[in-house]
DNA sequence: TTCACAGAAGTTTTT
DNA sequence: CTTCTGTGAA
């Protein structure tokens, strides 16, 4: 029999219920998960239903990954045979099987905003229209809006939005056209395919009710529209289902997330039980005060209150800086010195609002030689050269996608330039046909070096697809490098940053190593669903002796016994962009409880006068209302010291004798001796040398501390 | 026709 | 500080 005397009564009550639907209402730190993980276990152990019966869906990747796992400590169970994902991996996995039903084929792509955005791009080129004054991130950014609200095209003044662009519906329209021409879809297609397939098709969704027989949803308060429709025609019928969330937490309303599913569980589902989690397992007293102080300022929200057994603990401490480098070494300094005694590294984490906000605090860090793991921003599977090697691997999976062949049709060069790519196009409009036919087709009026080059491509592409039948994914893109010879094009020039593009190469070809010795399956289309599916905190492993840096949204779900909150100032948390909408500012509210319930020992504010935007100018900034809303005995207000003001700081930062250096001088370094300069990155105070000295050693330096003299 | 370079514009949050 | 767009040279 399976141990349950580690939960509370109420979370006893949550687990044991399954007469009905189970609403869960879960403060931070409540134990939300034990819940889940206890429910499933109860299920299989006490229930006796099979583990391929269950259905959980939660947030992430990593978060489903963890729950299989703690599921399994619990019970012995075949944990393969679960359905444990989020909302976007069940429905590919659903769509792989059935996607027919809607015209496509199976090995379908699926496209991230970036490809998406490129097909509006394309939609609006063709449809004669200015780009300039037609802004494709508009129309990407209101298709989505309104497939979130289940709109098609046809009905598109029904949408729940300002400004309508008279153009809205035929963008729309052809852009979809444009994507099942392509065999692909986006996101949001992820989540309305399957619905549109269990509408038209009874059997299919007799089948996925019967086979989805308990339902268990995590973070429910952030599930969208085509989310909830998709959980109600599985479970609406047998009414086997437990979500649970908390609507304080819900950050996610700008994608279409409805805090009404939460709130209004008892009109779509019958006669449920709900419980409150109030206890508070994981932060002190004086942080969790703080955390209720500020979620009651909203008027929207369910009644609760948080308490906790847990110590007082210390004073959380609100500090307000010169700027955001003062900002950084602050909370650099307070990390050094809590992990030189205390703390490791991998307790605490620094959260922003926004990605720009890590760059000052990462430049630091690296300074200091800090490790760090940096979540999000410029993310890993969206740099230029990884969607480059991966469009390829896209192309030879999905013959029909466009926007990988022609991202890779011309790298590298191969004298295939715009002209070429416009003739293709326009054979492959006015002839409907097929890329591949396009590409092999009489009717393309090209060079004779033109045509060699595109029978060259389209050869290579064909070996590489037959062999990709044979091959799994490890092994093809080995084969691909060695084709392309990628090696070659991003090394034999030298020049550094290419030589950074190639070592991130080279880190896809091991990840696509690592996944096909861990994953069940080894095909490169299973490899590209992952890669489009995981999110850079998937890919996150806090064992790691290591400083962690991200969002405050990524961090949800998340904690750690430090944490520091930087950039707490009116227009950047709350956004400028949010703070005309009282719905928008109780959005910002939720965002900062969030961040501010991660912490579980001790909790750090902080603000700057002023901020750089753009790496340019100034702007001078109001500390935050929601630090305004705290009371004062909460918070041990830091005064600035001496050392903070910014004339010491600018005195380090700033060398004042400092010579500039262009491309092509001599210098001398007290290390390496002479070198001459052959590249010159940035400017300022963060300008990057890279120098080659004698025996042609190449380095490359930021100015500043590189002390490089000029040699006349 | 392609390719390299210089200037302009633009950063909320993410599956 | 990055990313995209447009311009001239080869």
């Amino acid at each position: 029999m399976m141990k349950m005397d580690n939960l509370n009564p109420e979370q006893i009550k949550a687990v044991k219920h399954v007469d009905s639907p189970v609403l869960v209402f879960a403060g931070a730190g409540s134990g939300k998960t034990r819940v889940l993980t206890h429910k499933i276990a109860h299920l299989i152990e006490n229930i006796g239903l099979p583990p391929e019966n269950i259905l959980a869906v939660t947030f992430t990747n990593k978060a489903a990954h963890e729950m299989t796992s703690r599921v399994h400590s619990i019970v012995k169970v075949d944990s393969s045979k679960l359905n444990i994902g989020t909302f976007h991996s069940i429905s590919a996995g659903i769509l792989r099987k059935h996607i027919h039903c809607l015209g496509f084929e199976n090995n379908f792509t699926i496209y991230d905003q970036k490809d998406a955005l490129s097909v509006v791009k394309k939609v609006i080129k063709n449809m004669n229209l200015d780009i300039k004054q037609n802004d494709p991130k508009y129309f990407y950014y209101m298709i989505s809006r309104a497939k979130n609200q289940l709109i098609s095209y046809k009905e598109i003044d029904k949408i729940d939005s300002g400004y309508v662009d008279k153009n809205l519906s035929e963008v729309y329209r052809l852009y979809q056209e444009s994507l099942k021409d392509s065999n692909s879809l986006d996101f949001d297609d992820l989540l309305i395919f399957p619905l549109r397939i269990f509408k038209e098709n009874d059997s299919l969704l007799d089948y996925y009710r019967k086979k989805f027989r308990y339902v268990l949803v995590d973070e429910y308060q952030d599930t969208n529209r085509p989310q909830f429709e998709f959980i109600s025609l599985i479970a609406k019928e047998h009414q086997d289902i437990c979500v649970v969330g908390d609507d304080d937490q819900s950050i996610y309303g700008w994608r279409g997330a409805d805090v009404s599913n939460i709130l209004d569980f008892n009109k779509s589902f019958d006669n449920p039980l709900i419980v409150k989690l109030e206890q508070n397992y994981r932060s002190t007293k004086s942080i969790l005060n703080v955390a209720n102080s500020v979620i009651k300022n909203n008027i929207t929200r369910a009644e609760k209150s948080l308490w906790t057994d847990n110590e007082p603990g210390n004073c959380v401490v609100y500090q307000n800086l010169y700027n955001e480098k003062i900002e950084a070494s602050k909370i650099v300094d307070i990390i050094q010195r809590k992990c030189s005694d205390s703390f490791s590294l991998n307790d605490a984490v620094i959260l922003y609002r926004t990605n720009s906000q890590s760059r000052q605090i990462e430049d630091l860090l690296r300074r200091r030689s800090v490790p760090y793991n940096i979540i999000g921003g410029v993310k890993f599977y969206d740099r230029k050269e990884i969607k480059d090697v991966l469009s390829y691997l896209r192309y030879i999976c999905n013959s029909n996608d466009e926007v990988s062949f022609l991202r890779i049709l011309n790298f590298p060069p191969r004298g295939l330039g715009k002209t070429t790519i416009n003739k293709v196009l326009d054979v492959k409009i006015s002839g409907n046909q097929s890329l591949s036919d396009v590409i092999t087709s009489e009717d393309l009026l090209l060079g004779q070096k033109q045509k060699e080059s595109l029978k060259y491509f389209n050869e290579m592409i064909t070996k590489l697809r037959l062999a990709s039948k044979e091959l799994n994914a490890y092994e093809l893109i080995l084969e691909l490098i060695k084709t392309v010879d990628f090696k070659d094009y991003y090394c034999s020039k030298n020049i550094p940053e290419d030589i950074d593009r190639w070592e991130n190469v080279q880190e896809l070809i091991n990840s696509i190593q690592e996944f096909c010795v861990n994953s069940s399956s080894t095909s490169l289309q299973s490899f590209l669903e992952e890669v489009s599916l995981l999110t850079d905190i998937d890919r996150w492993n806090n064992n790691d002796e290591c400083l962690t840096l991200m969002t405050v949204h990524s961090s949800k779900g998340l904690e750690f016994p430090l944490v520091f909150i930087a950039g707490m100032e009116e227009g950047l948390f709350p956004h400028s962009n949010s703070i005309n909408d009282e719905e928008s500012v109780e959005e910002e509210r939720r965002l900062f409880y969030v961040a501010v319930t991660r912490a579980m020992e001790e909790l750090y504010l902080f603000s700057a006068d002023s901020r750089m935007k753009f790496g340019g100018g100034n702007l001078p900034s109001l500390r935050s209302r929601f630090i305004d809303e705290i009371p004062k005995n909460l918070i041990d207000f830091k005064n600035k010291s001496r050392d903070d003001s910014f004339a010491s700081i600018s005195k380090n930062s700033y060398n004042s004798n400092a010579e500039i250096i262009k491309k092509g001088n001599l210098v001398r370094h007290q290390l390496y001796g002479n070198g001459k300069v052959i590249n010159v990155d940035g400017f300022g105070e963060n300008t990057k040398v890279t120098v080659i000295f004698s025996g042609n050693v190449q380095k490359k330096f930021i100015q500043r501390y590189a002390n490089l003299k000029i040699i006349k």
